[in-house]
DNA sequence: ATTTAATAAACAATCGTTTGTGTGATTTTT
DNA sequence: AAAAATCACACAAACGATTGTTTATTAAAT
């Protein structure tokens, strides 16, 4: 490891000051021309390369946004993560990443490391464990802005981009019934999620708009494992008033249920219809695809949220009253058949 | 924003210099217990957190380690930096992520960035396009480690862990032969790919092993577009001396090949078989699975990069001479038959 | 009682950079 | 030619923490 250049070596060796040095490299004004073309020069023939821990550090600003999210094994998380990592890149911020794994005691102190690294500021998927938001609250301490993404705590004075799930399935039902779907099955993730709530309130609004009575023996909760869909799907399935359509969680669910379902001899797409959410690749690959999938867009989600950063952070911002941006994001149903590869 | 509470201001409010303060908090014998108590309950009570960035500084070293890949967008890395994360997180080190989109210059700026960063140690796959390792020596000079992964350049002096393809292919190779099948079919990668070119030797070694004489006409490369993919399958397929069986790239390519061959009207895992590389989760959904998948075990990949760097970031390590480390990961065939959930 | 040793804390330098202020030297103004 | 303005640069402080050295005080040893 030879010995890293810093402004002072380039002032010793030109007999000026490192202030000289400073502001030669940065085209001052009260730096004459000669002095300012010898310090270039000279900078560039050592191969200089200012240390920005230094500068992160005098000047409070480390050009680093955190971004922490539940596991980025999940296609809609590495796919939002990417989004953000592509805005961020182009406007020269780096990526401080966290997984939470869902566990609220990894999020809490991964929060505390992106507090001591001084990101400037947060990007957050919150866990599905998240109970209590002081630990965002103490970023305002620091003056770290925090935008929250997908999984949005219920909260009022916050920043946000969502996907309207709500909508979105609302439209998965309505696409069944014109259809010609009466029964309208749902299999659900985990009642604690707020994505499943949303569901739930978009299947109800669809079904109130449509002014049907609404039968909450259609609608059954699972964990989103295989096993749990499996019996989801025959408990489902094996109703007297059994649907004829299901609205699964998301892509995964359907391939679980859509195996389930075949198992109980019945022919998918003519015995039993799907929808799904996510609209993965996968759907265009599965021995049985859903007629449609909901598309939630998770990069340019996360996208979102990164502008909703950068605006954050730029200058102008800073100073002014606060005033929260939220996003809406609304999911398109990808019908299949129109789109087969 | 409140102020932040620093050493300074301790020491102001108890009429103390910084030094001791400094030296209370971390419990150096020469300061008296009183002032020790006084020093800790005052900095709980102020909620006292030290300046990471001022920490970073002035001991030269950033607790984070830069992730370079591709793409997030594909599995295999994300999954791979999940590894990575995991065990970072493990040991207080913190993940600083970027991606190059298999674009040279940007992987150029993103090491650049890291460097600037100074992120104690660099984990990298590269991308596609990178022609020269000059921004790798770079970062010598700066007593930065790197550790390759999976996607490893041809150069001795380096710290690697990478997937054994060459052995995964002879081991696909076997299996369809084992099953009787004569004619083996690849349809390979691009050939500027070092993952194309390991899986040409391993089939390559499984010919010769087999004492029977290796026929280029039975390989061909695809640039991984589904169009692609069509094209090559359907020339593969159009042979006089035609394969009944196929070794694709990896899974994807495995689907839109079974695509383009259901669509010659060639029946799967009758007229013409297939085994594939990555083993995804999409195996066991798809309307056309392979027979099997090897799996290049991507998260713990990521895991043994990181775990190379925790090595080489050790103090013990940090002092002697260097010592390159260098992984392989053997991969393994997964049957899907006894393996359908 | 004087020297020596131990204790507890202050002092000061340092990490690399930026930036406000001060200061001779030169040039412009009148 | 004296006053004012401009130029080109040096000086010094600051960011927040750590750490080697010094100093004053007290306690122990002779």
């Amino acid at each position: 490891m030879e010995k890293v250049v810093t402004i002072k070596e380039i002032a010793k060796r030109l007999n000026i000051s490192p202030s000289s040095v400073s502001r030669a490299l940065s085209n001052h004004k009260s730096i004459g021309l000669k002095t300012k073309a010898d310090v270039q020069r000279l900078a560039k023939e050592l191969n200089y390369e200012p240390n920005q821990t230094a500068i992160f550090f005098q000047q409070r600003k480390t050009f680093t946004v955190g971004v922490i999210l539940p596991s980025l094994s999940e296609e809609f998380f590495s796919s939002a993560i990417s989004g953000i990592e592509d805005l961020a890149n182009e406007n020269k911020y780096t990526v401080l990443m966290g997984q939470s794994h869902d566990d609220f005691e990894r999020e809490k102190q991964l929060v505390d490391t992106m507090k001591n690294h001084r990101v400037d500021g947060l990007i957050i998927s919150i866990s599905k464990n998240t109970v209590n938001y002081e630990h965002f609250e103490l970023m305002k301490k620091y003056g770290i802005p925090v935008v929250y993404f997908d999984r949005v705590p219920d909260l009022k004075d916050i920043h946000y981009v969502w996907c309207n799930i709500i909508s979105g399935t609302t439209q998965a039902y309505n696409f069944l019934r014109d259809l010609g779907h009466q029964a309208i099955g749902m299999i659900n993730g985990p009642d604690n999620l707020l994505a499943s709530k949303e569901r739930l309130e978009g299947y109800k609004n669809a079904v109130q708009q449509a002014h049907l009575s609404f039968d909450p023996s259609l609608i059954i909760a699972c964990d989103l494992s295989a096993k749990s869909v499996h019996k989801a799907t025959e408990e489902l399935l094996s109703k007297s008033n059994k649907p004829t359509a299901i609205i699964a969680f998301n892509d995964y669910v359907l391939l679980d249920a859509a195996n389930a379902a075949t198992r109980m001899k019945l022919k998918i797409n003519q015995d039993i219809s799907f929808v799904s959410f996510a609209h993965l690749p996968i759907c265009y690959y599965a021995a049985h695809p859903p007629l449609a999938s909901v598309d939630q867009f998770s990069y340019n989600q996360g996208k979102s949220a990164m502008e909703i950063m950068l605006k954050l952070l730029s200058k102008e911002s800073r100073d002014k009253e606060e005033e929260f941006i939220k996003i809406t994001i609304e999911p398109k149903l990808m019908k299949l058949d129109t789109q087969v590869v």
